[in-house]
DNA sequence: ACACCTATGTCAGTGACCGACATCACTAGA
DNA sequence: TCTAGTGATGTCGGTCACTGACATAGGTGT
């Protein structure tokens, strides 16, 4: 065995949502969350820019998915239902851990500069989004309206499954709120 | 006169803008726009809750105006064209003094944590907007898929407004986006 | 054996932000 | 007119997020 424990990184990713749930996320200190990993404060920072990124680190992997999931769409399918699919997608990815993306959901829904990190991160993945659809020859407005459009409709989605009525699955509230949004803007 | 010169903060709101345009928001500290202003730093923690906090004073005031445009608007007018006329009514706002909304636009654009906060403040007047059409009797999940929508429409259309190929009035590129969403979504 | 690489520790610093307390022009009431 | 507030500010000291520079030592390839 090497001169340090293995995987640092996860044990930091892992301390950490567990301080953030027993104890708030403002009432836990980077050292804290370090020393439970059994590293120092400075090596938390080398794994993660910032104290918030240790909440996020998996959205990068995600975003692939989604770009992944766009690009493959069938060429005839029309922008909306191709960001559509893309959204579930991603959200097979959530279903594997619905404890999971509760708990990480509780914390961050109750702390406004999480709220903020994870709002920029969904900006993200519409910007990345609206990218694949002009890669298809979808032009800028419309790429720029599906992709947000597609980015609203997960979370919105999200939150109603992750919410304590139960609404079926992820993959349902996604279908259901598409349906939903076509019905409304159909009139006129 | 009194003991102070009067509007403190409305000198560290201008200086604070006058300096991040300058030379950034990172290389300005919170002491370098007191000073400005002619106050201490913790003066200006006194009037703004964080740094960022000095460029978004003002969201406030727009929010309060686009929740009385949809509380106003004709009980039969169905919510999508709710948020749409909402949103115009903010964009007058705004179009008071597009220079300053483009040199605002360009130090926010170009600093992440700003970007942060703007989509906050954004997600901040989406929820207001989805409180106030279910109070017009809209059910929950229409009610936040008409408020997202339309806030992505004022999003979107705030930056082809500000960009630099000119696209018409603000109010012109609202329409143009609300009329394009609802083609998209029209089909099948 | 040697040199290099890599993940980590150590240390000192900057800047955002906050609590507690002092100050003093201004103001309402005795 | 005196007097007890009140409110916006200054001062001071502290915490914590984050950073740059340098030291250390196991692992790896030659």
């Amino acid at each position: 065995m090497g001169r340090w424990k293995p995987d640092a990184r996860g044990r930091l990713t892992l301390g950490a949502l567990e301080l953030f749930a027993e104890r708030g996320y403002e009432q836990t200190t980077a050292a804290e969350i370090a020393e439970r990993a059994g590293v120092t404060e400075r090596t938390f920072f080398r794994h993660f820019p910032d104290k918030r990124e240790v909440l996020f680190m998996g959205a990068k992997h995600l975003q692939d998915r989604v770009v992944a999931a766009i690009t493959a769409a069938p060429a005839s399918m029309p922008p909306i239902d191709v960001v559509g699919v893309a959204m579930e997608s991603a959200a097979e990815l959530l279903e594997e851990d619905r404890d999971y993306a509760r708990q990480r959901w509780a914390v961050i829904a109750a702390t406004p500069s999480l709220r903020e990190r994870e709002l920029l991160k969904m900006a993200s993945l519409s910007a990345a989004c609206a990218e694949a659809l002009r890669a298809r020859g979808v032009a800028e407005l419309p790429a720029g309206l599906a992709a947000e459009t597609g980015v609203t409709i997960f979370k919105l989605s999200f939150e109603r499954w992750v919410s304590d009525e139960p609404s079926g699955t992820f993959t349902e509230c996604i279908r259901d709120a598409l349906a939903q949004l076509k019905g409304m803007t159909a009139g006129a």
